[in-house]
DNA sequence: CAGTTGTAGTTGAGCGCTCAACAAAGAGCT
DNA sequence: AGCTCTTTGTTGAGCGCTCAACTACAACTG
């Protein structure tokens, strides 16, 4: 049991040498204060969170304000839960309006509501301000070019281990222990 | 009302260009998935969250497995009340003890125990590996460096205005309506 | 067509974090 | 000494997120 990890366990695990510890330090402290001080910037001003103004903006860019919640939770990167639980606070406070899907009766489309427009537009101003005075000023164009290509680098080697299958893969190297929960035996009904 | 911004707001905000709205949204889709993958590998491996990590590691690396409570919050960069509720769950889970200060009676040690070192030597490995494989097994060296450069100036900038102090520094430019409830009558006792 | 599997979305419990309020003690001033 | 201001740490409410369970429908299969 507790097999999880594939590697770092048979061999001496690949430590991080001094540099790449202050580099990966340096990184956490960044992200972290970033992260800090964008979310209470927003949520003083505007009272929502990052993560309600990234799905307000994603929204707002599509084509009538309407999405899916599967793809807008996509977009997001966020798992069905958190976006299910975050529009219904949104739609609470009268910033988006769910509808059904005709086509597909499981389905719902999360639709912004001009208040929720009112509401990103008079967001916006004061977070891009805050975002440009914390990053963008205090790099190089030749270091944001790279913070771009890193990002991206990172990203696209996470994206496919990214998701919740995680452990669903490690379940191929022979191991029935297939325990989680996965295979529900739910006591179908109607 | 909503007063709030100094800046952004009496000028047309500085908008992103559309190359640094690409680098801010990589940046925060590699940012959000690494911190999502991490945090689920040490919760799963470890039965931890990233931020007890942090600050086990800060604990494991000082003199004698002891720091003041306030300085191993600077240390984490959390606040005190996060770092007070976080060593209480640890010391229920027999990681961490507290311990009065003789000198200082209203201060307080946090003192590693045998069992919360055992704790990190054990998340070690699988941490270290997950880092590896996503950040430093993804970049050239010549990345690698960049970034520690590109973090450290994200972070310098935004040291002095980090802290909760924030509000407190808008009240400088002459707004008097300090209703933030910052000089509170607290009713003494004895 | 029934039976199974997959997909879409919701729900509630539990957890870590923030925020404001608080208690207790040091530090400075007169 | 007494008074105020500051620092240290804790507490509880509220919030957003995760995780697992669940409903409901769609889609595939024999």
């Amino acid at each position: 049991m507790m097999v999880g990890m594939d590697e770092a366990r048979q061999h001496e695990p690949r430590w991080l040498s001094d540099d790449e510890q202050g580099v990966w330090r340096a990184f956490r402290q960044a992200v972290g204060m970033l992260n800090a001080h964008t979310e209470t910037q927003l949520q003083h001003d505007a009272g929502m969170p990052q993560a309600y103004y990234e799905v307000l903006v994603e929204l707002s860019e599509s084509p009538d304000q309407v999405m899916r919640m599967s793809d807008l939770a996509i977009a997001t990167r966020s798992s069905r839960s958190r976006l299910s639980h975050a529009v219904a606070k949104m739609e609470a406070k009268g910033w988006v309006r769910r509808e059904a899907c005709p086509t597909d009766k499981r389905g719902a489309f999360a639709h912004l509501t001009p208040a929720g427009f009112e509401a990103i537009k008079a967001a916006a101003p004061g977070h891009v301000e805050a975002v440009r005075a914390a990053v963008f000023d205090q790099l190089t164009a030749e270091q944001v070019r790279m913070l771009g290509e890193i990002s991206e680098a990172i990203r696209d080697g996470l994206r496919p281990r990214c998701p919740e299958v995680e452990r669903r893969l490690s379940a191929e190297d022979g191991d029935p222990a297939a325990e989680d929960g996965d295979g529900d035996d739910t006591g179908r009904a109607a």
